[in-house]
DNA sequence: CGCTGATCATCA
DNA sequence: TGATGATCAGCG
């Protein structure tokens, strides 16, 4: 999609440009930064966050960081349906297979990916064509005690499964807030992970990804 | 391959 | 019909 050099340079530099897109739609905004709508998004799947992305001046690229390091901020568009109900779990990064040793919530990429994240609602609905899809109001949150408790909760249980060399009996069924599911180009890309009995496997790559319902506590919070 | 950006598509 | 498991594109 290309880069774009402008980053904000402070967090209301920022919170600016997401209320100069935010009533947009991504025709719109594409028109602006000279990119092409792709008619859906079975092939582009991650289209929309990298316009978002572009257009706010994120550090581009496949970095496990966040993508406002000097402002400590994390970027994430959130799918809506009519109702204003996320239509899809939300990415967070990948989950480490090997290399556990001496991990720890506290210093987990969860955690700090989660730490302060702006969430960019955008209208997600299937039969909307995407260059009339609308940007919403982007806006920055935090979790509270409560949602850091569930995280880390779901992050341990999650994680021990892991290092107890049970990541193939991982569902997306496990975890309130926080699930587990493959993340790769396809099923045949493989990594290497802690198998029975502390036997080294290959396996499929996994994200940790946040549930629906716990992006919907989110909104909530924000618009009532 | 590892990791980012995510949504698709199948099946319970 | 919604969630799980699978998949698509790009970059270092």
């Amino acid at each position: 999609m290309g880069s774009f050099a402008l980053s904000p340079t402070n967090e209301k530099e920022l919170m600016k440009r997401v209320g100069d897109i935010a009533g947009l739609t991504f025709g719109e905004l594409a028109a602006q930064l000279n990119v092409k709508v792709p008619e859906n998004f079975k092939r582009e799947k991650g289209w929309s966050g990298q316009l978002i992305e572009l257009a706010l001046g994120a550090s581009a690229g496949s970095k496990p960081q966040q993508d406002f390091p000097e402002l400590g901020i994390e970027l994430k568009t959130l799918p809506l349906s009519y109702n204003n109900q996320p239509l899809e779990t939300t990415y967070v990064c990948y989950a480490p297979l090997t290399g556990l040793s001496g991990i720890h919530w506290e210093t987990s990429n969860v955690k700090n990916k989660l730490q302060k994240v702006l969430w960019v609602p955008i209208q997600g609905e299937r039969e909307i064509p995407p260059k009339d899809r609308i940007i919403g109001q982007g806006f920055i949150w935090q979790p509270n005690q409560r949602q850091q408790q569930l995280l880390q909760q779901d992050w341990e249980e999650l994680m021990d499964m892991i290092c107890l060399g049970k990541v193939e009996q991982i569902t997306a069924r496990i975890g309130e807030v926080l699930q587990i599911r493959p993340k790769a180009a396809n099923g045949k890309a493989l990594t290497d992970a802690i198998g029975k009995d502390g036997r080294p496997i290959t396996t499929r790559p996994r994200g940790f990804y946040l549930r629906k319902n716990f992006t919907q506590h989110i909104l909530d919070e924000v618009f009532c």
